[in-house]
DNA sequence: TTTGTTTATGCAAACCTTTGCATGATACTA
DNA sequence: TAGTATCATGCAAAGGTTTGCATAAACAAA
């Protein structure tokens, strides 16, 4: 029962001009008498007229509608991300489509397909985990779609990128835990494949390193993804070994609080036996018992960034792509789950 | 730089024929003969056509794009309302344009208006915590949109609704407390203005009359908001009574955790000295120290069955509306922040 | 009066697709 | 052979809007 919009086709019929005057009053068009304009005015106001949208888009191939795909939405951080996203295009007068590929490479062509039918303007992707291969980008790009990838990067493919310095992170995490006195640190990361999950364990490696720690292999533990349940899962293997670490640097803040309930309910002190370290530095993990330790990551500014990015690329079509590669820096909160500078 | 997208007339010009040939050609129709058709399909594989969803959308009136409205994305609660929307809308070939409200009522008419410029097919809504009128919901209403509003109830709005039966979870809550030999219950709301708000406290303060305790004042705290901070406040108010609790019912988890916190400040027990218990059961919330008892809440399913109303009023397009007033079961789960049952 | 200028208006095309109706061609029936 | 049925195709309208171009009217200048 959806009832017929005012057209402009209407106001015409009522005052017996044509469309175009009508539409040249709408549109502050200077060749149009005052007089008329204002009577035209003033019936559009009267019977609530609203120019349609989708002439509109039809006729200047443009939707103002911003693509924007997530691994998954429930999780604090991506959604924060869209938290930053929406309130930089809130003003712009974009809307935005949303959708959550659950860390599907299909449902992640998927999506952009249908997105790309409806004639979004332009498309804000962070890649699910199992994307290794960038083809539906190129194909996006080719087709003359605007693209911008945040948070994950994706190795190679030419785009406009937004990344946190999980590098950067991860190592001030590491070369924390080695000045407070740790010597056996342990890292669970998270999926194998993702860029996130090879930069912080790189920092992880050359923080060893650069202080002459050995690298044990045994203390790096390859989590299935990145949940609380896999957390717990790769702390019970490094709690099973024979001499167990003095520290666990985890991927992110959901594994370092699965990690955090096995080492307790072994009886094993945070952090006197073991400190842990997380990263996200999501809103909880203040309140945990012991506070945790963890790398806060500008993730709210990262979807800010992006967006911007997205719309100047839409404002200046350029035709020379220079393609901007933004690295935002993550900082090192210290709480109670890790042991202090002695 | 957009490059064109083939159209319905390209393939026409291409081979000849006329533009209504090829698209009886593409939507298979009967008056066509089985050797051009074959012809037509095989042009449009190799050209790469997709029709414009935009023209077919002015044409057929309807987008197949649905608005959603929360107060908030990230919040582990409405995220995941969504992700049961998105779920049950993945496969029928709509899509989602969502937005939050940040708990504004004038942000919640201006994303509603902008939504229904872009003629979406019908409305999500779960309103905002200062949307005390109505008048955008009806004026939508009138306009022919389809709309179902969710988890927070618009007492007085004719609708389609799915809500939590808060009140029951609330009543089960509290006399579980009862149960376990609580005598001064507490309880710390959320925003006073909330439906949820309401029935909770009402389930509250009947679970009290039913086993006939004492309604005190005191033990009742209005907290600004719903998050952890205004329950760090509440909790601190409560213990600054001459005569403190010993249970303590919070409107949802991030109360009861920042509660929580508190308590363990002072160096009183849990459960011992006070049981606590949250609502909605977030991830975390088993993993916290004790781990908190909470009422879990069918939120996925709510999402999922709003959009399943949502799709039932689009295929059926009643004249006669008859609205269903969904209410989902919430359940207790029982932890270690609360005392057992003697 | 004629020509030129200014100003306001309408027409029609364009954006892309579908579909009722008309037309033309072919084949079949009487 | 004439008439009819069948089938494939094209035309044009519709959906709502903008805009270049043409036109009409009014008026000023020569």
């Amino acid at each position: 029962m959806k009832k017929d919009q005012v057209t402009i086709t209407d106001l015409a019929r009522e005052l017996n001009v044509s469309p175009s005057t009508v539409s040249r009053a709408l549109n502050n068009s200077p060749f149009i008498s005052v007089e008329r304009k204002k009577v035209i005015l003033e019936l559009a106001k009267k019977m609530n007229y609203s120019p349609n949208q989708l002439a509109l888009s039809l006729l200047n191939k443009r939707t103002k509608i911003l693509g924007v795909v997530v691994p998954e939405i429930t999780s604090y951080y991506f959604s924060t991300a869209i938290n930053g996203i929406q309130d930089k295009v809130g003003s712009s007068g974009y809307k935005l489509m949303i959708s959550q590929s659950n860390e599907s490479f299909e449902e992640e062509i998927r999506l952009m397909e249908a997105m790309a039918l409806v004639r979004v303007d332009g498309f804000l992707i962070s890649p699910s985990s199992n994307t290794l291969n960038y083809d539906h980008f190129e194909k996006i790009k080719d087709s003359g779609f605007p693209l911008v990838i945040f948070d994950r990067d994706c190795v190679g493919l030419e785009a406009d990128k937004v990344v946190v310095d999980d590098y950067s992170g991860a190592f001030q995490a590491v070369e924390y835990l080695i000045q407070t006195g740790c010597h056996r640190i342990a890292h669970i990361t998270g999926s194998a494949n993702l860029s996130t999950t090879q930069h912080r364990r790189k920092g992880y490696l050359d923080a060893l390193q650069k202080n002459n720690y050995p690298i044990l292999e045994d203390l790096m533990v390859i989590g299935d993804d990145s949940s609380s349940e896999s957390g717990v899962a790769c702390m019970q293997k490094l709690l099973d070994l024979e001499q167990i670490p003095d520290a666990v640097f985890c991927y992110n803040d959901a594994i370092a609080i699965g990690a955090m309930s096995v080492i307790r309910e072994r009886g094993i002190e945070i952090p006197d036996q073991i400190s842990l370290v997380g990263f996200d530095d999501e809103p909880y993990s203040s309140y945990f018992k012991p506070s945790l330790t963890s790398v806060w990551q500008p993730i709210y500014d990262l979807g800010l960034l992006s967006a911007k990015i997205l719309l100047d690329n839409l404002e200046i079509e350029k035709d020379n792509p220079n393609y901007r590669f933004e690295v935002l820096k993550p900082e090192l909160v210290i709480r109670e789950s890790s042991r202090k500078i002695v």
